[in-house]
DNA sequence: TTTATCTATCGCAATATTACGATTAAATAA
DNA sequence: TTATTTAATCGTAATATTGCGATAGATAAA
């Protein structure tokens, strides 16, 4: 136990509750915020930004990266971020699918 | 330590990460596009519609309705649940003040 | 070369999450 | 009244997450 049971679910639910699972996070929210702010490669000063040790923004960082939303390349001694387009597309089609997919109709409880 | 130091972030960047939480978990997107499709109070025929044991939704469920995203009403012996518009719509207004901030624009990496 | 800087990873501790069976509580049906 | 049905909650176990300090590795600067 513990684990969730991803088996059982479809491929879109799993990939749905993982991206979202990613932004679950308010570190993860405020580095994407910051991201978006830069509009552009962010390089270093990402540490600088959030009230949290070094070794754990990097661990917020890596699980950005490992489901696509943020992707990193080095320069110099320095590790550049930006929002991969790409991945932020699919963010985008996939909440607008979940969320104008209800109409408010008022018709509950 | 095991717990998110929220004091260090906005009540907005919490908000955020809160409902997205709340989303990201395969168990509770398959809810909630459940309750979409059926567009009205669904009463009593969820644990049906999912592989998980009855005390395990009904925790999933309460999760949702903390977060506010659901809501439930008695009805007889059974609970009926919907998706809250109140905060469907803050959940689409957020979206936009994050995911629609983000112009795609080619620069990076 | 040596030193300084930056970031990833390791190791650990505390807490949270996921899941289930068993039980409880409340409403309806017999 | 006594079943029966439905859903919440309790207790427990397994795993995941969060966070930090220490360390390692890689590049740049002196």
């Amino acid at each position: 136990m513990g684990t969730t049971k991803s088996n059982n679910f479809t491929a879109a639910q799993n990939r749905k509750a993982e991206l979202y699972k990613a932004l679950g996070h308010p570190a993860r929210i405020a580095i994407i915020e910051f991201l978006i702010r830069k509009n552009s490669c962010v390089c270093g000063d990402i540490v600088d930004q959030l009230p949290l040790s070094q070794s754990t923004i990097s661990q917020h960082l890596k699980e950005l990266k490992q489901v696509g939303i943020i992707k990193g390349e080095i320069e110099g001694v320095k590790m550049c971020y930006c929002i991969d387009d790409k991945i932020w597309s699919e963010l985008k089609e996939m909440n607008n699918s979940l969320i104008d997919s209800y109409a408010i109709n008022d018709k509950c409880c």
